[in-house]
DNA sequence: TATCGCGTAGAAAGCGCTTGCTACGTTCAT
DNA sequence: ATGAACGTAGCAAGCGCTTTCTACGCGATA
């Protein structure tokens, strides 16, 4: 039925082992007979056994590469740059370096991470990628430690992109984390040169790094300028939710209702500035007239929102690209393991100087 | 090193078949075995090893799911829906359904589609979801074709989803197709409702049967009413591109340029529309009330534009989700193997009555 | 009591591939 | 002329699991 390295062997008049090694190229074979067992691979149409392959070499050429949400574009351009890192480089025919790069989709539950951790694992995967941010509960970050370096003891490379490190393991090869601190403590500080001072602050999921991070940037920024006051009223200024539309939404009424003096709005991302936009509007507050909005990561449309909004930049597709090339080994590490990776403002239309 | 069968087998003291069957549970184990077989696999920290258990069983627990751009959420929401119905259905324990879906990007490239189908043949994979358009080349038609029927031979279930039925397949289980001739039509009919006449086209990258679909439906409400006029007056109205946000832009200033009368845009897919909306903008035309503006998909950010943008909507998840269960088996098909899915029209704020 | 059947477990034969080792020419240096 | 060295190819032993077939013990049936 199906066509097996043997019958390849046969019709190319060699030995199974040399079908192999021309097949994966690393051995001497003649070219003559090299070009024998090519011509029969293509005319019997044959498709290598990938289990059977990595059952007997004990390698895959699985890649995994984790997101919390595939329908957002922030992990979407990630994975894609580093897919095209992985499974790009044909060119060499049919030998080597035809990776699987594929991606999963946790949904942000640290079950699932744990779940496909565990499927990778099975399938003895070469390397694995995990992007965005990790939940910081102490449960979690020790099964995901007891995980990875299993995953590390079975020659599995792991590479964190826009994840923090992981403290005290070894078994990450190297860890991309984006300056989410930097980001928000300039985001906050474009504000107050605007010269805001009662700044509500729609938060992302709680116990994860990245909302932590720019949570702490902004009030870094609030705190260096003599502003934030204490804990209550912090508290009292923020609002936590999903990364959605949403969240953005609901928390901006909120807040709203909690201050009505505010005249500037930070979300925790694009997606959810998008929602805080629409929660003014339907209140009918013009952006930036009556209040200021910025969100974080600058997606592709929120050059095109009206106003265009004011956001910090993530190189999302050149870090996605090298988290590819970590993962391949063909980049060097960063010293230590580990680069932090600048984001930029881009201030635009939605942020401007309060109403006197 | 690394743990095998047979170390947990010698721990629980029964012999390698047993555990296998513990493991894989379609077979009738006494409970107190099964029971001293689940203790040594967590005592010694056991993970299966995929691959060979994929040799043996001559199957594996992979599914792939293919996409056009990961980027872009139009796929991630089909991939998303999808994945939930796959690697979901926890809850049995260890026990059976513990599917891996992955999902691959194709970056629209024919050669990464062919490539990824290869790599998921290799692996054996159970199902594979195609999502997206399809290029309508006959060439890759027939490769495609080939490739599949290949897949199917070797018990791989064959999913489309949001792409039209491949004829004279018999490989394919399930076609689940958008409506985007109708929705095309329906959207076109608004606009000609309202009171347009001279309406610009931004069409996708050509031969796509996406692209095809929706202009046919455009132009097909454009004939009914007597509009539309010969096909160089067509092509005169029509600009294909990508579907990014830089091409709508692009295309409406050629567009503009063409016919400087234009009362209408319609936009290949929402993404495309928020370009032509920010190229409208920068040309001082405000929306709608110098022209309208339609998108198609209807994501989540279409409805925070502004204006809220006029749009189709597409069922993206439950769609994935129905090509996911499909998948799985968990559904039967429909009659026929294809089903025709709606597409809603969202008149919202983008569009409005020419200027008089 | 003898027989059958059922429930449960083990033995062992692969699944299709990789790779260490061996074997067989050649060519080169001595 | 002889042997070392090299370039190629084959042999065969697994890799870790699944599954068919066989075996065993026991309660039910006759």
């Amino acid at each position: 039925m199906t066509v097996t390295l043997a019958d390849v062997a046969a019709r190319a008049r060699v030995s199974p082992a040399t079908v192999s090694r021309v097949l994966n190229g690393n051995y001497p074979v003649a070219a003559s007979t090299r070009e024998r067992v090519l011509r029969a691979v293509d005319e019997l149409d044959y498709v290598l056994n990938g289990p059977a392959s990595s059952l007997a070499a004990a390698t895959s050429d699985l890649v995994g590469i984790l997101v919390n949400d595939i329908a957002d574009p922030f992990f979407g351009i990630m994975a894609g740059a580093a897919q095209t890192e992985i499974g790009g480089q044909e060119g060499t025919g049919r030998a080597g370096g035809e990776k699987l790069a594929v991606v999963c989709n946790t949904g942000g539950s640290p079950e699932r991470e744990l779940t496909y951790l565990t499927l990778l694992q099975r399938q003895r995967a070469a390397a694995v990628i995990l992007t965005g941010g990790a939940l910081e509960d102490p449960g979690h970050i020790a099964a995901m430690t007891a995980k990875l370096s299993r995953l590390a003891d079975a020659g599995t490379t792991v590479v964190l992109c826009g994840r923090p490190p992981l403290p005290g393991s070894d078994a990450v090869v190297a860890s991309l984390a984006f300056d989410n601190r930097g980001g928000g403590r300039r985001l906050t500080e474009h504000l107050l040169t605007l010269g805001h001072r009662r700044i509500g602050y729609v938060a992302g999921p709680v116990e994860r790094t990245t909302t932590r991070h720019r949570l702490e940037g902004h009030r870094a920024a609030m705190a260096a300028a003599g502003l934030g006051g204490d804990t209550a009223e912090q508290e009292r200024l923020t609002v936590h939710g999903p990364y959605d539309r949403r969240s953005g939404y609901d928390a901006t009424l909120e807040l709203l209702r909690r201050e009505p003096e505010l005249t500037a709005i930070v979300a925790a991302n694009d997606t959810v500035a998008l929602g805080a936009c629409a929660a003014l509007r339907d209140q009918g507050l013009r952006i930036p007239h009556d209040i200021s909005v910025a969100g974080f990561d600058d997606l592709p449309f929120s050059v095109d929102a009206v106003p265009a909004l004011t956001t910090v930049r993530l190189p999302l597709f050149e870090a996605g690209a090298r988290a590819g090339r970590l993962a391949m080994g063909n980049e060097a590490p960063p010293p230590g393991g580990i680069a932090s990776i600048a984001a930029e403002l881009m201030a635009r239309d939605s942020t401007a100087p309060p109403r006197a």
